[in-house]
DNA sequence: GTCTATATATTGATAGAC
DNA sequence: GTCTATCAATATATAGAC
């Protein structure tokens, strides 16, 4: 939303579709092999359209590349967000996980994208984590260090509770292709993101119920 | 090992050293950029070299990065194949993620250069997890499963407590950045890995100890 | 708005002097 | 073995016709 700001507000709707094609085909091309390693010419192809008419769109590589990073870490925390000091602790981490988890199902690509800007070290990205990120995450370390006091979770580091969830849920996006091979055609179909679910949630319920 | 046998093995002590160093710089770059994002000029001047000089020993960017990628997954897969059905259940698991997170912290770059390869779905690398990767997991599960058939270990899916324990431990190196930005420089210095390693220790052992 | 043609820079790789 | 020079291919981006 703020990010269709920076640069020059479509007129027509035609023209804001046509952007729309462009951001989805680079989302497909950026996400497999990041900002250095995808050309225009890919995008432009998954587009279905010439370079030079691309470029017409979004004037350059990296103005197609940035509003796709803006939109993604706000809809990445969006399952975070929701996360409610005012509901059952042992729910809403389980909820939280869950949610997350249908985001790697559903959003697959965006994952991957973000995952590509990690590795590189996050250029251009560090300042929002810092600031944005870590503002959200000290406050729901915050509610969840609360329930513990409670006694209404096991006593542990909030912070690495969080990273567990996302390190867990992202894998199903990021690493796909190993979980795929690994459980082969037989358990790779379309439950594996069932299983994981299951998984997931016993493994968090008895590692977070208080003893 | 089995790697270096794919090129002429090198003949004189000079010769292999000055490859070491080229590798060395390539899995700099490579680990952050991947494959198609890097390029020779960035692994030549990380190796302190000059292209034409880099190309001496190695005689394509394919060249330099195939070793990488075969040498990586047996180092990566030594902390599983380590884990024996004699141990104790819980014990042998503790310590399997113990280990792994040891990896990712000692060898960060080897971490981010398998993502990279995930990221943009392994070609010419699927073969290997269908078949040596997919056989080492399908073993250590029976073993797991043979555990929870004696009572040993709470029952849950052995292929995902095994992605689970990639997932969350590779985090470390991978994530790095956003790991770092949302710790803050308080706790985000040396001792995240030990943090880690506790909190990992505790999630698993209570979300895996028989009820 | 879309195309062909092209300018300009970067990249993978080689030739050949030293 | 290492360097300078360079080639051919590819890449980002623009010009200008239609």
């Amino acid at each position: 939303m703020s990010a269709k700001a920076q640069r020059p507000r479509p007129k027509t709707r035609i023209q804001r579709e046509k952007q729309e094609v462009i951001l989805e085909a680079a989302l497909d091309v950026f996400s497999q092999f990041g900002f250095r390693g995808s050309t225009i010419d890919q995008i432009a192809e998954a587009a279905g359209m010439s370079k030079p008419n691309l470029l017409y769109y979004f004037k350059s590589k990296e103005d197609i590349h940035a509003p796709l990073l803006a939109r993604i870490l706000d809809t990445w925390l969006e399952p975070l967000r929701e996360m409610s000091p005012e509901g059952d602790a042992l729910s809403e981490i389980r909820s939280y996980i869950r949610r997350k988890l249908e985001m790697s199902r559903d959003f697959p690509r965006e994952s991957r994208l973000f995952a590509n800007e990690m590795l590189r070290g996050a250029p251009g990205f560090y300042e929002i984590l810092h600031t944005d990120l870590k503002t959200l995450v000290d406050e729901k370390a915050l509610i969840i260090t609360g329930w513990m006091a409670e006694g209404r979770l096991a006593r542990c580091d909030p912070y690495h509770l969080i990273f567990s969830i996302w390190a867990t849920t992202q894998h199903y996006a990021d690493f796909d292709i190993q979980v795929q091979a690994v459980l082969g055609s037989e358990r790779g179909g379309d439950n594996r993101f069932e299983d994981a679910a299951l998984f997931l949630d016993q493994l968090y319920l008895h590692g977070l119920t208080p003893k």
